[in-house]
DNA sequence: AATCTCACG
DNA sequence: ACGTACGTGAGATTA
């Protein structure tokens, strides 16, 4: 017999600092919920016990207590983020069959004493699973400890047994207690002998054995006077310390150690708070099959469980389609193209398996406008109606691109895992009926799940923003990922081998002058040789050694002729193996590159790119800058390229209304200028370039959120001057100054930031009672509703040019955004044309309290074409 | 799989 | 006294 002992708390505290904070929709914090579950599992799986108990502390800790990390035990008990899971957690756990152990008067280190104890004394197994080394002298032939960790962020638990101890220690489990007698522990408020520490403790345990004979000896130990005349002077405290650093072993609690066989599961139960915490990978992991849901659905049964039909008449089907108006549909369409098409109706749910029947039922579908459709991934049936010049018409709901509008800080937008956020929990068919795949039965409830969706949007104000701007700009990427970027492959080539041999050449001369040969790309071995080897005097440090970054280097230029090779070195490096080799491996037959552009992943409303990422082509320096010559477009054809001038500058103005910046902007002076004639209290006509530049950089700090050291670090000034400009430029820009802090009072009130056009962002940072992660909330809630009114502006410029481009019967086509700058690529004749449409509509997309400007120009590369 | 570094707006 | 901008994606190394 095993009896598992856990340490509730210390596990629960290893967990909740270990892992970074979760939450639910509605705010109930889970990290720490989740991460004991983790912990518990991964320990039953390596000890295999036949009956486990669950120990906390009854009440806040007193005297005797464990630190909980980054709190000082003494003056604060639990942020409230972690107390706030801890009714939820034991409740969990009792639902899921385990026994608790409490005990007035006595902490959960007396409970693993008592019971570790009592297996002891019976002959049992016991390993108690805790993150805390105070439990160490529980350790015994028959008791083991796991000490609990998260490494990584995934859970660890190391064994401890008496020869571990012996071996880490060089001391038996109780002798520990007496190395704590001398040692003391400030975090438990025990003293110990003073002027002994780690080092002097360990020694004399392991060379005199026990406290009581070292004091019985006191005259004749073999120790140097002063450390007898310290260990005199602290005998008291030793002795007091020894009691205190003694875990009780005699707590009055159930000793029968078979009452704490784990019972069976309350399935139901478990299922239903799991899901409410949204801990839906928990319900995977332990397989728990519960038909709460498919109950609960068909008790308040508006939609009925429906039938299933695979051999569908299409023709029948496509008549009802008609008549209902709305058609509920997905859309399985794999790499190669082919189609599965489930169709749900009032009655049953069709699936469609014939490559070429679902192909021809889809196209017809998706391009007839008297059908509105209710949806998933529409992107993607834009792509796919595009390969086959079918126009699709009337997408009325898209369940990912709803779910992203409702909460953009998701970390998935599957279609099974929003029917189990939002539509029927979870469910596991064992019903036979309905049991296709998880899939299928998912769609069953696509319906359910729309209408809920659609609710909640329209609840939220926020139907116009999925049906007026992500709808219609789905077909838009779409169509951009479909045309791609044509690229010059022989030429990105031969400037990568051209690179090639340069850093070939520098890693020849780094070696040579750092003395000896290791990898330049590994920071572990570019520290080790600059910081240890050369001796240069190290800065900055990250978590598992020097900091190597060009930030670090640049201040170590003059110490060494190597750094420079070495800036270098990198700079070159990146752009060969990020942007030639890997460029050069993702273009098509037709020497084209399609990105592909995630719509859903931004918590700010932006739209990203990927494999490869085209929205961080160099730029900054010259040798970067030139692969833009290797962006081209189609022969006979010309690129076109528009950039936003300071958008979100402007939107900030509008959104705070603020009557200087406005009018700075509305007389078209230049805002980073007057900024500096403010900031620096000036004449315009005064400011030097220096000036502006730094003005600039205030101007950025602005819209990021702002922070003096940052601002000194960036433009190199003291923190005090950075201070003082900052407060010269909200006193100057008052509106600014005022929306500022009410954005981040509203923010509090509400939960949320949103931007004009009303983009949400939850920020549950801000009732973090840890300063850093509030901190992160306000900036964040500065920053959203410009970053994101912003990204809302160029995607209805996005679409506005691309519904333009078709109005106007024109062949140039949309092939990029950068997030204020689109790229058109038109035939010659078209180029001045489609320049002017898409200057036009970007600055035409909205109209705010000051103008929208976007500069224009045509070339033959994206190098050209930028201007 | 996590970390470091660095490319872009 | 805290540790610092906001938003991304990707390659190379290391564990």
């Amino acid at each position: 017999m095993t009896l598992l002992v856990v340490d509730g708390n210390s596990i629960v505290n290893r967990a909740f600092y270990g892992i970074k904070l979760l939450s639910t929709k509605n705010g109930q914090f889970t990290n720490a919920i989740y991460g004991f579950l983790t912990m518990l599992d991964k320990i039953k799986e390596v000890s295999a016990p036949d009956a486990v108990a669950i120990a906390f502390d009854l009440k806040a800790p007193t005297f005797r207590h464990k630190a909980y990390e980054g709190y000082k035990a003494n003056r604060k008990g639990m942020p409230p983020e972690l107390a706030s899971q801890m009714p939820v957690l034991k409740e969990l756990l009792k639902t899921l069959g385990y026994k608790l152990v409490e005990c007035e008067g006595f902490e959960a280190d007396d409970i693993l004493g008592t019971l570790a104890d009592e297996c002891d004394k019976r002959g049992e197994k016991c390993v108690i699973a805790t993150g805390d080394r105070d439990s160490l002298q529980l350790v015994s032939d028959n008791v083991t400890v796991r000490l609990a960790a998260t490494k990584m962020g995934k859970a660890e638990a190391v064994l401890y047994d008496a020869e571990k101890i012996k071996e880490e220690y060089g001391v038996t489990p109780l002798q520990l207690i007496d190395i704590k007698a001398l040692q003391g522990d400030t975090s438990d408020n025990i003293p110990g002998v003073s002027g002994i520490g780690k080092k002097g403790a360990g020694d004399l345990i392991q060379k005199f054995g026990s406290v009581d004979n070292i004091y019985e000896n006191i005259d004749t130990i073999d120790v140097k006077p002063a450390m007898r005349a310290k260990l005199i002077a602290g005998k008291d405290s030793a002795y007091m310390s020894k009691m205190l650093g003694t875990i009780s072993r005699e707590a009055p609690i159930d000793r029968e150690i078979s009452h704490y066989e784990v019972l069976p599961v309350n399935v139901d139960e478990a299922v239903r708070k799991l899901a409410s915490l949204e801990l839906f990978s928990l319900i995977k992991k332990w397989d728990l099959k519960s038909n709460v849901s498919v109950a609960e659905a068909k008790e308040n049964s508006e939609e009925s469980i429906p039938e299933l039909d695979t051999e569908p008449n299409a023709d029948n089907l496509y008549k009802s389609l008609r008549e209902n108006i709305k058609a509920y549909f997905t859309a399985d369409i794999d790499k190669s193209g082919a189609v599965i098409l489930y169709v749900y109706t009032k009655e049953k749910l069709c699936i469609i398996t014939d490559e070429s029947k679902a192909r021809e039922f889809l196209l017809k579908m998706l391009s007839d406008d008297t059908i509105e459709k209710y949806t998933s991934n529409s992107k993607q049936l834009f792509s796919y109606a595009m390969k086959y010049d079918t126009e699709v018409k009337n997408i009325a709901m898209d369940i990912q691109l709803s779910a992203y509008i409702l909460n953009p800080s998701a970390n998935s937008y599957d279609t099974s895992r929003l029917m189990e956020e939002y539509a029927v929990g979870i469910k596991y068919y064992e019903d036979s009926l309905l049991y296709v795949s998880e899939y299928a039965s998912n769609t069953a409830f696509l319906p359910k799940l729309c209408s809920i969706l659609e609710d909640k949007l329209s609840e939220n104000g926020q139907l116009d923003l999925l049906r007026n701007i992500e709808i219609p700009l789905a077909r838009v990427l779409a169509s951009m990922e479909s045309y791609g970027f044509r690229v010059d492959k022989d030429e990105i080539e031969k400037y990568g081998n051209m690179l090639g041999e340069k850093i070939f050449e520098l890693q020849k001369n780094i070696y040579e002058a750092v003395g000896y040969e290791f990898n330049i790309n590994s920071p572990k071995q570019l520290g080790e040789a600059l910081f240890e080897k050369l001796g240069l005097p190290s800065s900055k440090k990250t978590k598992s050694g020097y900091s190597t970054s060009a930030e670090v280097l640049e201040g170590l230029r003059y110490a060494h002729p190597a750094i420079d090779m070495i800036l270098e070195y990198r700079s070159l490096s990146k752009l060969k193996s990020t942007y030639c080799d890997s460029l050069v491996k993702v273009t098509d037959d037709n020497s084209r590159i399609h990105s592909v552009f995630n719509q859903t992943e931004t918590r700010t409303g932006r739209i990203s790119s990927l494999e490869p990422n085209l929205q961080n082509i160099p730029v900054r320096t010259e040798v970067g800058r030139e692969l833009r010559r290797f962006f081209t477009a189609e022969d006979g054809w010309t690129l076109a390229d528009a950039d936003y001038s300071q958008i979100e500058l402007r939107v900030l103005a509008h959104i705070a209304d603020d009557s200087e910046m406005i009018r700075a902007f509305n007389e078209g002076t230049d805002v980073h200028t007057v900024t500096a004639s403010q900031v620096f209290n000036m004449p315009v006509e005064m400011v030097t370039s220096a000036m502006r530049s730094q003005a600039k950089a205030v101007n950025f700090g602005i819209v990021y959120g702002i922070g003096a050291f940052s601002l000194a670090k960036d433009i190199g000034v003291s923190r005090k001057e950075a201070d003082s400009y900052i407060k010269a430029y909200l006193k100057h820009y008052s509106g600014v100054d005022k929306y500022m802090k009410a954005v981040v009072e509203k923010a509090k009130d509400n939960g949320y930031v949103d931007t004009m056009f009303g983009r949400r962002r939850y920020l549950p940072e801000l009732t973090s009672s840890n300063f850093n992660m509030r901190s992160f909330g306000e900036r964040v809630a500065r920053n959203m509703p410009i970053q994101g009114t912003a990204a809302d502006i160029i995607k209805i410029a996005m679409i506005r040019v691309y519904d333009r481009l078709k109005s106007e019967n024109m062949k140039a086509r949309l092939i990029l955004q950068v997030h204020d700058e689109l790229i058109v690529e038109a035939p010659e004749n078209e180029a001045e044309k489609a320049a002017e449409i898409i200057k036009e509509e970007m600055e035409n997309a909205v109209t705010l309290k000051v103008p929208l400007t976007a500069d224009a120009h045509i070339g033959k590369t994206w190098y050209d074409a930028k201007g």
